[in-house]
RNA sequence: GCCCCGGUAGCUCAGUGGAUAGAGCGGCCGCCUCCUAAGCGGCAGGUCAUAGGUUCGACUCCUAUCCGGGGCACCA
């Protein structure tokens, strides 16, 4: 509906008196929007006021002017000036007639627009490392980057889902230690277990199924293991040196077959983890992206020589270099480490720059507060290898603070004892998990409150939407046993009946989706969904409680219902954006 | 020191440079013989952190300052 005043103020602009403008007009003019204030009618537009000073005029004659230009149009009843020189538009209750019909017509598509142009984008999003469960605040990205693939989507890109699985590097052989450590526990061996390892229960679990699998093979005495290595931190040492050095005994002792078998079953039992809890939560991927695979595959050692070749790399202190200052960062940054290992650096921007040539235009990549410093960097990679630095965009996600009524809860990772997302789920529900993840914007601190989003009352925004939804179903089936059918198209001829304050709120409501759409998509706002989703569930409560839908009136009673459950369908398609199922009965 | 995010009603937060700054919760007062009261209506509640600046117009943009969170690795 935007869409119609801002064609017709582009053709007024366009017919006026030549010199009434200057040629070249500032870009995001003219601006229209929805007004805030149904006295100023539906749509308002500045152009006056933005234009005014440039024509060498006020604003209020301009606006005249433009007026006076627009083409008439039978979907605007109304045209005014008002304020300084605000356009104000009134739409025809013809206009709001065809947008209801035009919403039972397209149904689940009701809101998908083209303004994406058909962009490729991929989304990154979690690629939390696999060395344990997903927690609560890795719960925050999944819901987040769902979310928002689903309304790219819905806007008009194509869009591809990934998770990025850091299944190499020191933190994996570390995980791999971890679980033959707790193997050799079981196999009876007794020693101080380091204090950099991975002890959380899921730790046992998987070293009890290489006990079961292997039963006492890959068994070492204690000595063996321990002998003549730095010592822990408790004993005085460094932890990072100790837990190195376990690795490293490891790898010499099972050989690297072994070691390998080791890893796996950590790495292919902590992925197959996530990957249902997070299928459970409603996120899945097009594809889990290995970054063992890029090495395997070359692609790292071809983003480095790609960057010698630009003559981007330099050695100091027998490492190899980026010269990422060249490009905007604000230090330089090693590729090659003094030992011969490649970076983690390395690895992502050889990840990106496979990202741009598998012909993504928009990479984004969903990252945690604390990943900022990575942005300039990885973006100063990407440029440097030839592409464009824009076409890395990052969003951050803040922390998650998780409260139980007021009480704010504890977590430790240190301790082990923090929750995970499968226990935040099991609590309160995938419906309230995925809204108030999403609920806040990701620029803003999340107090998560498990009790509100439990509780089945008036406060818990999941259930105020849901059962604006229900309700409608419940209509329906109140007018199945009153022995009456919703006659859609004597509906439709009666909308023109709808003249009540509350219709004509939930009308104005409803039909704003695809432009929220289009904005939240925009913005990379999922909240902007769960706000608008609000605002339509509160129109149609205010209704249901103002007026009976179920009228004897054929015409009122089916002109009624083309309304509601055109603001259902909208509902219904707010919700499946969000990931949140939209319920027939509460 | 440098960089990022936040500071808006008692609390939690919305607010694409526009008209009188909004919502939910909490507080107070009301509404079920009627399609689900998991609902609705009303009232009270604000120096938009502070000080300058840009603009016809600033919560929104710029600069500085204060407060809170995060980041500044040959870690992942």
């Amino acid at each position: 509906m935007k869409h119609l005043i801002e064609q017709l103020v582009g053709s007024a602009l366009a017919a006026l008196p030549p010199g009434t403008l200057p040629g070249d007009r500032p870009a995001g003019v003219p601006v229209v929007e929805r007004t805030r204030d149904a006295a100023h009618g539906d749509f308002a537009c500045n152009a006056a006021l933005q234009l005014a000073k440039a024509a060498r005029t006020s604003p209020r004659k301009l606006a005249d002017a433009i007026v006076a230009a627009l083409p008439p149009s039978d979907l605007v009843s109304r045209v005014e000036i008002a304020g300084p020189g605000f356009i104000n538009f009134f739409l025809a209750p013809a206009a709001y007639q065809t947008e209801i019909a035009r919403v039972l017509d397209a149904g689940k598509a009701y809101g998908r627009t083209a303004s994406g142009s058909s962009r490729r984008a991929i989304v990154e999003f979690v690629s939390a490392n696999p060395t344990g469960p997903l927690h609560v605040g890795h719960g925050r990205h999944a819901a987040f980057g769902a979310t928002l693939a689903n309304l790219l989507e819905a806007a008009g890109y194509g869009v591809h889902r990934e998770y990025y699985v850091n299944d190499a590097g020191r933190q994996m052989d570390i995980l791999a230690a971890s679980v033959w450590l707790r193997y050799l526990e079981l196999c009876g061996e007794e020693f101080a277990f380091p204090s950099n390892g991975y002890r959380g229960d899921y730790v046992r679990r998987i070293a009890a199924d290489l006990e079961a699998a292997e039963g006492g093979r890959l068994r070492r005495a204690t000595h063996e293991v321990f002998e003549a290595l730095p010592p822990d931190e408790p004993a005085g040492g460094d932890k990072d040196d100790h837990i190195d050095a376990v690795v490293h005994r490891m790898r010499s002792l099972l050989g690297d077959a072994d070691f390998r078998r080791v890893f796996d079953l950590g790495l292919g039992d902590i992925l197959g983890d996530i990957r249902q809890d997070l299928e459970e939560f409603g996120v899945t991927y097009h594809r889990w992206y290995s970054e063992r695979s890029l090495a395997d595959e070359g692609a790292i050692d071809r983003a480095l020589a790609l960057l010698r070749e630009q003559g981007h790399v330099y050695e100091q202190d027998g490492a190899q270099w980026f010269r990422a200052t060249a490009f905007g960062d604000e230090k330089d940054r090693v590729v090659v480490r003094e030992n011969g290992q490649k970076t983690y650096f390395a690895s992502d921007i050889a990840y990106h720059l496979e990202k741009r040539e598998r012909g993504f235009d928009l990479l984004l990549d969903v990252l945690g507060a604390d990943h900022h410093g990575y942005v300039a960097r990885v973006r100063a990679g990407l440029e440097a290898m030839g592409q464009p630095g824009d076409s890395l965009e990052v969003r951050l996600v803040q922390f998650v603070t998780l409260f139980r009524g007021g009480e704010k809860v504890q977590m430790s990772t240190r301790s082990g004892e923090f929750i995970t997302l499968r226990e935040l789920r099991r609590e309160v529900g995938r419906d309230a998990a995925r809204l108030f993840y999403v609920m806040r914007s990701n620029d803003q601190h999340l107090d998560f409150d498990l009790e509100l989003a439990k509780s089945r009352s008036n406060d818990n925004p999941v259930y105020y939407v849901q059962y604006a939804h229900a309700r409608v179903s419940s209509v329906l089936r109140q007018l199945a046993d009153r022995g009456l059918a919703f006659d859609r198209e004597a509906g439709v001829a009666a909308l023109g009946l709808l003249d009540d304050p509350h219709e004509q709120s939930l009308m104005r409501t409803l039909t704003r989706w695809p432009e929220l759409v289009d904005l939240a998509a925009a913005q990379r706002a999922p909240h902007m969904v769960v706000h608008y989703l609000r605002e339509l569930a509160t129109a149609f409560h205010a209704y249901y409680n103002a007026l009976p839908f179920i009228v004897d009136d054929g015409a009122v009673r089916n002109a009624r219902l083309a309304l509601v459950l055109a603001a259902q369908q909208v509902v219904r398609n707010g919700l499946e954006i969000l990931g949140v199922s939209a319920p027939e009965t509460m």
